[in-house]
DNA sequence: CACCAGGCAAGTA
DNA sequence: TACTTGCATGGT
């Protein structure tokens, strides 16, 4: 994959809380509409803990409106502030010296942060060696005959790191090259004579995911 | 027009 | 535990 997309440079986005926002942005939503939020909130210097935690969560959600959910992810980026603040006086650089296990449990307890946010959080954003799974990587693998069909996050995101070495560069540019590649070749129909993943073996028809 | 996107929580049986 | 549904905009 890296032979033929070559390096994907992410998380796109230019500081960690921006990244931190990213990452529940997203959740099902393409990331073009990601950017237009993102935009609206750059314009009006939000892109701050103390300014999140102000800002009116009816104002919040016109900002993100292109977003999609924007309701539901106001309220999940409130409680991501909260949570911050709650936890790590909404100071960054205390967060930081967090326990990887333990901060990631602290973001799974937060409302609206499931795993793969919390994970993504962690890697993009707090650059620990985390594998984030998502939904190309379960697709890929499973339609390569790799994992059962119905295979539980924990249980994709243990196969990962079990055979690879903690490496935060490593993990950074797997999941992105896997999101790459799931969006280019695997999303439909089984159109894969190019597909840089020929190697993991043929790969099955679309069924459902 | 239909379909989908870098999920998650809450409700139901 | 294992489904099902709501959440919503914008690109193809």
């Amino acid at each position: 994959m890296l032979e033929y997309f070559g390096p994907q440079n992410w998380w796109p986005g230019d500081t960690d809380l921006e990244i931190m926002i990213g990452a529940v942005l997203t959740q099902n939503t393409n990331w073009q509409n990601v950017e237009k939020a993102i935009h609206n909130l750059k314009t009006g210097h939000l892109i701050s803990l103390n300014e999140l935690r102000s800002i009116p969560i009816g104002d919040l959600a016109d900002e993100i409106r292109p977003a999609g959910y924007f309701n539901v992810k106001a309220k999940r980026l409130k409680n991501l502030i909260n949570f911050i603040a709650d936890q790590y006086d909404l100071d960054l650089s205390l967060l930081r010296e967090e326990d990887t296990m333990t901060l990631r449990k602290g973001l799974l307890s937060v409302n609206g942060i499931g795993p793969e946010t919390a994970d993504s959080i962690l890697l993009y954003a707090i650059h620990r060696p985390v594998f984030v799974v998502d939904g190309y990587t379960h697709r890929i693998l499973s339609r390569h005959g790799m994992v059962a069909e119905q295979m539980a996050y924990q249980e994709l995101q243990d196969l990962f790191q079990d055979h690879l070495p903690d490496d935060t560069a490593l993990y950074n540019e797997f999941h992105a090259l896997l999101v790459k590649t799931g969006k280019r070749f695997c999303k439909k129909s089984p159109v894969c004579e190019e597909c840089p993943l020929q190697a993991w073996g043929p790969i099955k028809p679309c069924t459902d995911p």
